[in-house]
DNA sequence: TGACAATGACTGACCAGTCAGTCATAATGA
DNA sequence: TCATTATGACTGACTGGTCAGTCATTGTCA
């Protein structure tokens, strides 16, 4: 029931740990030292660190449900009870791991530097997140969430809240904008942003199904979809 | 191990079978009179047909892990033993549905009446796509196979090789066909047929997890889209 | 009546969540 | 500075419940 409110971990410094083992400096007054990693606060959070890790691992393999803490423990290197000194449930956890794995995106995704034609913003847009996203784990969290998403209705909305309306507002924006300047055409576009951000979708369940049959190169694929919608590319 | 080869239900009239439960009319000889079903090889076949849909049902609602099989029978009106009478266990159980509940997708899809221009049969197509597994269930089984294909690699192989690349290959067929016709300015699209099925998948997605907060006019959507590729369409 | 289909109580493995006990670290005081 | 006490993070054996799969019994058709 009640949430335990540790703050999140701030310092990660982890082979610090191990070199430090045999003594401990007892500057008993000054939290001044961040770095020598060695008290009680910043061993608990580099174990949640571990955790959270792990658990990610697990759940991206195997799905909410066939997920054993005993295997996340295991993998965390910690028992299982230690877990539930960092978490309240099973579902709690989940639920929690998913919406911190996501806020780093959003960071990413918002700041977009106006500079440049509405293609080339796209474009460098673009190149980030297939290369920070699809190409990385984060590609399957995205999947996770698709996959558990309609089970867990709390995850489906914060991340249709904090994501992808966030998200399609900016491209529309985006559209809107190259609509105005003439580089685009279609101006029925911005009333279906998600057009333009599809390629990745497809892309992010590709590499999870069926890279291993036909390997895809998602930029490539993009920029042919960009050629699409702002018309022929100049050869580079 | 051994895989039953129980053919596939044919007749399905589930409220006869109740109605006719106190007497059973005796015609030993002729097989002529489809509907009544109440001899011994029907009767098993519209149980199995009650199984599979009931655990299609179950599945789609809790993913495979979460699925128990006392629910299924439940649902499906037969004890739990019953469903061990059609399938050897719960993963053969789960792949051999997926298998099933696409191939009547392959059906629909192959058959493309080559009548009209190329934008006319793929808008066509479409249409009956986002008519016949956008808007229904199915759907939903694609959302699984993407939620659980990684897991079940034989799935996501068997899904690759039936539906993925085949349909793909028509699609890329049809592209050439655009594109030698002039319909289709942007040659590099064949290289990439997924972008043309791209707006397709994610309708599929936001349908099972976004329809309720935001719904998404499929068709227009994909009419956007083929304006992007065919050029801007003709005020209808 | 014989053959086969269906049943559902039962088994055993599995697993989320608990909690009494341990021990490294921090606090206190002399 | 060192000894003593207090703290609370961590552990892992344990519990209670769940569920896939079995099989002896019962029902049904030909």
């Amino acid at each position: 029931m009640t949430k335990r409110t540790k703050r999140s971990p701030r310092s990660s410094s982890e082979t610090t740990t191990r070199a430090a083992t045999a003594r401990v400096p007892k500057v008993a007054s000054a939290p001044l030292r961040p770095k020598p990693a060695a008290n009680r606060a910043e061993k608990s959070a580099e174990r949640r660190a571990a955790i959270v890790e792990a658990a990610m691992e697990e759940f991206i393999a195997r799905g909410f449900a066939a997920t054993r803490l005993d295997d996340v423990a295991k993998r965390a290197g910690v028992a299982k009870g230690t877990i539930y000194l960092h978490f309240t449930d099973k579902e709690s956890m989940f639920e929690e791991l998913i919406r911190t794995a996501i806020v780093p995106l959003i960071g990413n995704i918002t700041m977009a530097p106006p500079g440049g034609s509405v293609r080339e913003t796209i474009e460098r847009f673009a190149a980030t997140f297939i290369h920070e996203v699809v190409s990385t784990r984060r590609g399957d969290i995205i999947r996770l969430i698709v996959a558990e998403g309609p089970r867990f209705p709390a995850i489906a909305d914060f991340y249709f809240r904090e994501v992808v309306s966030r998200g399609l507002a900016g491209i529309t924006a985006l559209i809107q904008l190259g609509v105005a300047s003439g580089e685009i055409r279609q101006k029925e576009l911005a009333r279906f942003p998600q057009l333009l951000v599809a390629p990745a979708i497809v892309a992010v369940i590709w590499q999870s199904l069926f890279a291993r049959h036909a390997p895809l190169d998602a930029i490539e694929m993009f920029k042919v979809h960009l050629d699409l919608i702002f018309g022929e590319r100049r050869t580079t």
